[in-house]
DNA sequence: TGCTCGTTTGCGTCATTGTGCAAATAATAG
DNA sequence: CTATTATTTGCACAATGACGCAAACGAGCA
């Protein structure tokens, strides 16, 4: 149980809010290389592309491309718009950044100074969330 | 030669950071229902937990629950604190949010405006990204 | 030293999911 | 109309990952 005065009978609203938001569909959409690397392209793109044009720097098959767009855009990463034969898909920038952002503030309000005593881990010591290449 | 059909442009250095954060480890770590629950609990906690406090939560079983805290930690999302035979596990909401942030930044400044028209999207109009109870 | 408690790890099983191929669907051109 | 191109979907298979159980490991205590 936790070492405050309370038990866990009383999640404070911002951590209530907090796990609200920590919905496995987002991360589920993120959590696959490919659909990594093809939000990069889109992302460096910066501007909608077609499917084919996103299999091309894909070494999987187009089908396979196809529905791991589709599963971007249903976690509400992507968004599709149809031209004529084509779909082009693109980032959904602001949006994406504005949940992760939402995140993060739930977490920093939620937990405000983790163990500030000594950051001592057992194999963990000031390492920081995987983010660049590691 | 990246599929510059026409008009697009070679990747931006702004974009390029942003490939190297979209690591799957993070988001690998996120997209488990049963890790979420585990860092919800921990946050909501605010303070640093044993594996047995938070495998009480849990409707599964204790050794499955230390396999996703250490999996948490190795993707620097929770930390651990060994102290006599117990090992306190806590969030690292600090250095979370931050990378959380960057992820958000590079995003954005990546791709300011997604597309011209707003979100004109086939079936995914107005859609945000899964965040709340969808 | 032996014992107990807390945690981690090895192993087998089962569900999920990423993948390729082929067929189906949709839209445009001839 | 048919033909062609772009995308999605059905199906089968393989790889990955979550899970429970039991054993091993480590730290404190009698």
């Amino acid at each position: 149980m936790t070492q405050t005065s309370n038990k866990r009978t009383a999640p404070k609203t911002c951590c209530a809010s907090l796990g609200s938001m920590l919905t496995p569909r987002l991360f589920k959409a993120l959590c696959d290389p490919s659909r990594l690397a093809i939000l990069a392209r889109l992302a460096e793109a910066c501007a909608p592309c077609t499917v084919s044009e996103i299999a091309k720097c894909c070494p999987i098959n187009l089908s396979v491309v196809s529905r791991h767009l589709a599963q971007l855009r249903d976690a509400g990463v992507l968004c599709a718009e149809k031209r004529g034969k084509e779909v082009r898909y693109a980032v959904r920038a602001r949006e994406l950044a504005e949940t992760l952002r939402a995140i993060a503030d739930a977490l920093e309000h939620c937990c405000p100074a983790p163990v500030r005593s000594t950051q001592a881990s057992t194999r963990n010591r000031g390492r920081e969330p995987a983010s660049q290449g590691e």
